[in-house]
DNA sequence: GTTAGTTAACAACAATTGTTATTTAAATCT
DNA sequence: AGATTTAAATAACAATTGTTGTTAACTAAC
């Protein structure tokens, strides 16, 4: 009876994690869950959600939302992302590309405000 | 019979408007609805839906999206928003104020991308 | 073998979009 | 000016999509 939390690796954990390894197209839910499926037909999207979630929490992957549906990121090394209204990709674009030649609109960050890092 | 487009200024868009003006809160559909729906009882959500993306596509307004929630912005001038996964503020930033002292962990921007704005 | 973590199979929810008949603001015609 | 016309806008739904909640059954690791 083990009194440190650890995780299972489970069949459904392990196909969603090959599939996003190295995997640069910004996956939904959806993408993996269609992935998993074609492997373990009777795996239900709830886990997949769950994984995924479970995941960008242990910081192994990341989430970011995109026009109100979640998508994974295995990259975590800081970088931001471009949403084309035209052909809908998602671009990684480093820090010190953020004045390339894309037309921006919108720019939207996710943290906490300095207000809110004195207060700890 | 006019060829041209126009618009009317119905009781619900106005009321819309007046909501919006000078609104510094970001306000989500629900917000205005709710605004809306204590003068005009009888108005729809779908209305409220409608006419904000009506101002939106009309560069009247800003749309901007938070946690899967579309929300609303009367300043169009460019800046930026921080959303504080702590106190869920909607911070404006002016681009100068991009390196204050909140904690940005994620940064996604919209716009086109260089290979979409070629082809046009 | 035991147990905590995980899963499947639902139901439920919240935000948004679709449909269509009715209403209305504004342009045009007296 | 007031009446007529018409395209835009609205109300009242239904429907869809992405996501979360519940619970009993299952399973990987101890």
């Amino acid at each position: 009876m083990g009194h440190l939390t650890y995780f299972k690796l489970t069949n459904q954990r392990a196909i969603i994690m090959e599939f996003l390894k190295d995997n640069i197209n910004h996956p939904s839910v959806d993408d993996v869950y269609n992935y998993v499926v074609a492997k373990l037909p009777r795996t239900s999207k709830k886990t997949v959600y769950a994984n995924l979630e479970f995941l960008a929490e242990k910081n192994i992957i990341k989430q970011i939302e995109v026009k109100g549906v979640k998508r994974y990121d295995p990259n975590i090394k800081e970088h931001y992302h471009l949403v084309c209204r035209s052909c809908h990709r998602i671009i990684d674009l480093l820090p010190t590309e953020i004045n390339s030649k894309h037309k921006i609109d919108s720019v939207t960050m996710y943290g906490t405000c300095k207000n809110c890092l004195k207060r700890k």
